[in-house]
DNA sequence: TAAAATATTTAGACTAACCTAAAAATAATT
DNA sequence: AATTATTTTTAGGTTAGTCTAAATATTTTA
């Protein structure tokens, strides 16, 4: 049975999709996630159903088979391993690799990417600190808080963002945030939770709320 | 204007065929490079036609225009980096990689590629000894001859082969012919034309006349 | 709980890229 | 040069993946 591009498309989205909210996902978000009308989702559905990739329930949402899930699993480890080799061997900046991951993660070809994972020594983190399944789809997890929740005084290692939008990261690099980087938190202003961090115990920065929600740390 | 792989390779399949005749290129040869009934082939070339990357005419084959070639030179500039890649970084033996590269070639993405050139040194050629236009479209050209037409008592270095297919390449694997060898002409058998060579100075084969024809040696 | 609002599916249509079979043009041969 | 053979194109059809508009389910709200 071979699968489409399209459909590889449907299978990460519905992934990413049941990672956040863990009811059955819905027509209409995928279809947001996805950009496509809500009767392009449900055509698609019928045919990842038909595949047993999905559980599929008219008007009720689907659900990843075991099958689907693997391939998803698989989908974004090739996708997260692409972008390390894009950022650590080609040079490109974390903002710009993602466009092409996504080219790069349907090439076809059992060796290639566990090829690809050894030349790059076994990354389990991608450039924009997203964990990388293993070749048996195993994920690493760590005990991560986004900045938005240390309390001052606190401090943290930075080791992921949760948006990956060009002019986000591009706003990081410009003040001076990027993974690894230590992070003290000064102070919370309560009129807008703001907070005051020092970077690398060297400069200092105010963060929005919504940026201190996008930024993960590991505490202490 | 944006094209599609389907067009791409069908660039790529016309650019091979006029290098090797030079006459117009007929619906049939495509039909059979590309194997496809004759009547797609023609639907296709109104379509390239239509975006000027062919000159068509009804019944009397096509040619490239300046564009078409352009772009067909990218994609072969493409599929041998990556070929390069493949081997010299990820470990593929020479004769895994072309279904890979010819997924790669189809990735989308200007800087890609020149980082890629950058990241192997700008190579030349490719594990085949096909050469590599650069980032211009420029071609290196080799002063090759085939072994078949060595006269006895004459060296050479091999620096390419003409036929890529997987068994012909375990073949030469096998009995130790790889580019860059040294290969000295002892005797050639007037009866089926086949030749006795000493390779590197060691070891000493026969090969008929089609393997023969099948390698390219730079004389001396 | 009935009406209104929202979400989903169905119906019907489009495009790219293929196909086979038949028709038409070109080339080869007697 | 006329017939035969070959090549190419046209005609008509298929599938995957998309769309819009209309119909139908489900959920929310008054």
């Amino acid at each position: 049975m071979t699968i489409t591009t399209a459909e590889e498309n449907y299978l990460k989205a519905i992934f990413k999709i049941a990672e956040k909210e863990d009811k059955a996902v819905l027509t209409n978000s995928i279809a947001a996630a996805m950009n496509t009308a809500a009767a392009s989702v449900t055509d698609m559905l019928k045919r990842l159903a038909e595949k047993h990739l999905i559980k599929y329930e008219k008007y009720r949402g689907v659900e990843l088979t075991e099958e689907g899930n693997r391939l998803a699993t698989i989908l974004i480890r090739k996708h997260r391993l692409w972008e390390v080799f894009l950022v650590e061997k080609l040079g490109f900046a974390w903002d710009e690799v993602h466009d092409l991951a996504e080219q790069l993660e349907h090439v076809q070809g059992e060796a290639l990417i566990d090829r690809l994972d050894n030349f790059l020594g076994h990354p389990r983190f991608d450039p924009h600190g997203d964990p990388i399944p293993d070749a048996q789809g195993r994920w690493t997890f760590r005990q991560q808080v986004r900045v938005s929740l240390l309390q001052p005084g606190e401090k943290g290692i930075l080791t992921g963002v949760d948006d990956h939008a060009t002019p986000f990261l591009q706003y990081l690099d410009q003040i001076g945030v990027a993974l690894g980087i230590e992070l003290l938190l000064l102070h919370r202003t309560e009129y807008d939770q703001s907070v005051q961090v020092r970077i690398s115990g060297k400069t200092e920065v105010t963060l929005s709320e919504k940026v201190a929600q996008n930024l993960f740390v590991i505490r202490g």
